[in-house]
RNA sequence: GCCGAGGUGGCGAAAUUGGCAGACGCGUACGCUUUAGGAGCGUAUGGGGUAAAACCCUUGGAGGUUCGAUUCCUCUCCUCGGCACCA
């Protein structure tokens, strides 16, 4: 017998694949197209086990569509430029570019190693200018729409890597590149305004979309929008309160003071709780806030001023973790609108400049606001009750601080409202007074794409001392990334020292100007790389709009959870911008969305090289081969599953490969030597008794049933495990038939056991048919298509063999395919060109049944019986049996219930 | 604190209109067969209990609904992921 040796098999048919063009779609002539895509991987160096985690066992669903008939592109890229590249290039003392092009190099030749279909027609790779011309082109776009604009805000400065980060780039507070604590920095930049797209971003409510849960309420929460009100505090000026008094109520109108000493002054803050501003006694402002330069009088300058300061330095990290609360009062008063009562006016960490307006009231319903209160003595004024009974206790007890919505007391004509209604009132109020308006507030930030880093696209404008900032002309893009420049950061950005790339002419005024010397935020640049692996080679625009249509939107995306609220919403807000150009006709760019899991090391930690439990897939090619890899992937758990990579676990699937070429091997080569009557057996007599057993046919047809649902739904490990037991039975047949026939033969002629290996072999051909084995290997193909090719080829050979010898002609099975390349095909009937099984509906049901006996509730016997019995039948057995009866006794059941073909249930 | 996903044998895990808990694989034990390799084949394998059965217990914990709950409801504990002084 032959000796399963995977790199053998598996080299062999990778080449054999790839000359005859098998794979790769005409994306011209499908008819069934069928986009399957992964998150393209960052051309870090080398393939690691969790490249094969998204892209070999995606490949495994690839492959069963291509089987189920349609035309399935599923290509591959590179993600190349970015911080990654250039840190490493430093560290090496190597170029950015001539380290990433050589990964890429490195990881294709890996990447042949999966077995995948991937389409290496359709590569897209994002540093080639041929790729961020189209950067350029949308940014320009973007321009062009007021939706990429320069702007100056507090933004994320990481001080390691020397550049600004979008906020989706911050993890709690740190860089998501080297975890250094992120600065809050005041610096001008390029952002989109992917706040236009807030509304249309928020993923609708309980909607039949495909993607999941997590995502769905991870990005609306992360957009944030909340309704409610925006109230304007006129400030009272140190004149006026001279004049008032303390505490004294100022009458409507008084803060209308018009002459010049007395500069009238507004702070807008917003609110979702308009209800409580009755009780707003203070107002806070974030330490950052402008109006402070106008608004503190000059007695307390000073005190503010620090507070400024020390705030100013202080990291996010820092001001996070310093949960007590602190704060100056600046001095000033504003007016409640609503009350007229005059309240102080505090600056204080706690208020954030990033959201709403950067002001907010403090009142007795917010925890915060209590606890700053308490702190510095600050009057609170409780003005929500949950009933009316409660009302002496929630003011006398603010330790527990009543955030909920409830019943307002003591708010004027809007006492005895519930907070819903009074929401509503005051609001209506405000407006008519022109104190405030409903307004709605979103957490989701305009997004920030400079980076003040080399390897990156560069920023298509051109600074002109007399125009200002002028967009690069079309038809002079790509605005090429020079290769000699000293890329080390410096904390400005690198192009800015390469002086003749810089030096250009004003497109406007033709005078002498400078080129951006920023870069493009990597996300912009994979935003949109499904599109361009579309049509790649487009030099007219950035992809074919009818290709899009065609195959646009992608019908499954794979890709990791980390990109929950960066990369997927980006590509959404990207997919609606070009809806607004014209380039697409739909809203969302994938139907489907699966979340994949991360493998660990065996020692369950995260695979690093510092800790040395990285796997590499490489040896374990060479040791199991690629079908095996795959499969073992497939087999671990759940696809979302995060869980350690087991060395046993693979060697039990390499174990079941084995097995799997064992059963090839018996069963082929009986056919081979077995008589025509044999050969015969199986699909093409159908009166075969073997094949009429109903046990193997349900066996067949459950298991085409279970592989082909598990696969739809990825559940590939309950498919993989659904084929381990069909194998099992399947070997069971033979090894009873071996034992038949062992038997059989000591009873005839007590032949001493000199029975090599291929004798027995006539035995399998009254067990296994050639039907139950051709299906087999089919629904295995897509998780291991070396072997079962292997196999399947070793099949069709001995089919040409009959067929020479003028018996029938094998059936063609390739009519799946109409792609003039399979015709020519060598190897016409690769087993990846077939059909994917069917199964008969009836015939997986199963014709016997276990039926399960209760005796109130509680397990008692079980019967075998044919499906579809009746409950009086069913009543009679299990009445009739002896482990009944001992828990009926003589009693008379109360009550019966039976569930069809389940089982039957005695209340007593 | 908020949002999301989870908690089932020694391990990875199965089990959905509520109906046999633990499929499949790993590991382990015993046996066989060769061998001496860490290979192959077979049997057993949730816990307790028994000579063997019978029987009892068991899906993080406590209640509840039901003839019947891993599954539904209430409360609670824990783990993982995300967000977080968001007014």
């Amino acid at each position: 017998m032959k000796k399963y040796i995977p790199a053998e098999v598996e080299t062999r048919w990778q080449k054999k694949w790839k000359e005859t063009g098998l794979y790769g779609v005409d994306l011209k002539s499908a008819k069934t197209p069928f986009y399957l895509l992964v998150e393209l991987p960052y051309s870090s160096g080398d393939l690691h086990i969790g490249h094969w985690f998204a892209f070999a066992v995606t490949d495994i669903f690839g492959r069963f569509k291509r089987m189920q008939g349609f035309d399935v592109f599923f290509p591959v890229g590179f993600d190349a430029f970015g911080l990654p590249a250039e840190n490493a290039a430093i560290k090496r003392k190597l170029h950015p570019q001539d380290w990433t092009f050589k990964n890429i190099e490195t990881m294709t030749n890996q990447f042949q190693l999966m077995g995948g279909i991937f389409d290496w027609d359709h590569v897209a790779i994002t540093c080639l200018p041929e790729y961020y011309k189209w950067n350029q082109w949308i940014f320009l776009k973007m321009l062009e729409r007021g939706i990429a604009y320069r702007g100056k805000t507090l933004s994320n400065w990481c001080p390691v890597d020397k550049t600004v980060l979008a906020d989706e780039q911050v993890i709690s507070g740190k860089c998501d590149r080297c975890g250094a604590d992120i600065e809050l920095k005041e610096i001008s930049q390029w952002f989109l305004k992917i706040t236009d797209y807030a509304e249309e971003l928020l993923w609708p409510g309980s909607e039949e979309v495909d993607w999941p849960k997590s995502v769905i309420e991870g990005q609306n929460n992360w957009i944030g929008k909340r309704e409610g009100a925006v109230i304007r505090f006129e400030v009272v000026t140190e004149g006026q309160r001279d004049k008032a008094g303390e505490g004294i109520e100022v009458k409507e109108n008084t803060s209308k003071v018009g002459s010049d000493s007395f500069e009238v002054r507004t702070i807008e803050v917003f609110t979702t709780r308009v209800d409580t501003l009755f009780g707003a006694t203070f107002l806070v402002l974030a330490p950052e806030h402008p109006i402070l330069t106008k608004i503190v009088p000059k007695n307390n300058s000073n005190e503010v001023e620090r507070y400024q300061f020390i705030s100013a330095g202080k990291s996010q990290v820092e001001r996070k973790e310093m949960r007590e609360k602190t704060g100056v009062f600046t001095g000033a008063y504003a007016i409640n609108p609503i009350s007229g009562k005059e309240i102080p006016v505090w600056i204080a960490d706690y208020a954030l400049m990033g959201y709403g307006t950067g002001a907010l009231f403090g009142d007795a319903h917010d925890e915060r606001d209590v606890e700053f209160a308490k702190k510095y003595k600050i009057p609170l004024k409780p003005t929500l009750v949950t009933g009316k009974k409660d009302r002496d206790k929630l003011i006398l007890n603010l330790e527990e601080v009543f955030t909920g919505e409830g019943i307002l007391v003591d708010s004027g004509e809007f006492s005895g409202m519930t907070s819903a209604i009074a929401k509503k009132a005051i609001v209506k109020k405000l407006e008519e007074e022109k104190t405030g308006q409903a307004q709605i507030q979103y957490h989701l930030h305009d997004w920030s794409i400079s980076r003040q880093r080399y390897w990156g696209t560069p920023i298509p404008i051109i600074n002109c001392p007399k125009c200002g900032a002028v967009p690069v002309d079309e038809k002079d893009l790509p605005v090429e990334l020079p290769y000699d420049v000293d890329f080390t950061p410096q904390g400005k950005p690198p192009l800015a020292t390469a002086e003749a790339w810089m030096k250009v002419k004003c497109p406007k005024c033709g005078g002498d100007a400078q080129r951006e010397p920023e870069t493009m935020d990597g996300f912009f640049d994979n935003s949109w790389y499904f599109y361009r692996y579309l049509d790649p080679k487009n030099e007219r625009e950035p992809f074919d709009k009818l290709r899009a249509q065609k195959w646009m939107p992608v019908d499954i995306y794979f890709g990791g959870a980390e990109h929950t609220l960066g990369h997927t919403m980006y590509s959404r807000f990207f997919t609606k911008f070009f809806r607004d150009l014209d380039l697409v006709d739909f809203e969302e760019y994938a139907k489907r969305r699966v979340n994949h899991g991360v493998i660990l090391g065996p020692d369950s930690h995260r695979m690093s090289k510092s800790r040395g439990n990285v796997v590499n897939p490489d040896e374990e090619v060479k040791s199991y081969g690629a079908d095996s890899i795959r499969l073992y992937l497939a087999f671990i758990g759940p696809y979302d599953l995060v869980a350690p990579w087991d060395p046993g676990g693979i060697r039990g699937v390499y174990h079941f490969l084995q097995r799997v070429w064992g059963l090839g091997e018996k069963v082929t080569s009986d056919w081979l030597s077995g008589d025509q009557v044999r050969r015969s057996s199986g699909e093409k007599n159908p009166d075969n008794p073997i094949t009429q057993q109903p046990e193997n046919l349900h066996m067949m047809h459950k298991t085409i049933k279970k592989v082909t649902e598990d696969i739809e739904n990825i559940k590939f490990n309950t498919a993989v495990a659904a084929l381990m037991e069909w194998l099992n039975y399947l070997s069971g047949k033979v090894h009873a038939g071996k034992v038949t026939k062992v038997a059989k033969e000591s009873k005839e002629s007590k032949v001493s056991g000199t029975s090599d290996s291929s004798d027995s072999s006539d035995s399998f051909v009254t067990s296994v048919t050639r039907l139950e084995y051709e299906v087999f290997l089919k629904l295995l193909a897509p998780f291991a298509p070396h072997i079962t090719e292997e196999l399947w080829q070793e099949l069709q050979k001995h089919e040409s063999r009959s067929m020479n010898h003028g018996k029938e002609k094998p059936k063609n099975l390739n009519n799946v395919f109409t792609r003039p390349k399979v015709a020519k095909f060598i190897i016409h009937d690769s087993i990846h060109s077939q059909p994917w099984p069917k199964y008969d509906p009836a015939l997986a049901q199963a014709k016997k049944i276990t039926l399960v006996v209760q005796v109130n509730g509680k397990l008692r016997d079980r019967l075998p019986v044919e499906a579809g019995i009746s409950q009086q039948e069913a009543e009679k057995l299990a009445l009739a049996s002896d482990k009944v009866q001992r828990w009926i006794g003589d009693a008379n059941p109360r009550k019966v219930i039976f569930v069809n073909d389940r089982l039957i249930n005695f209340v007593i």
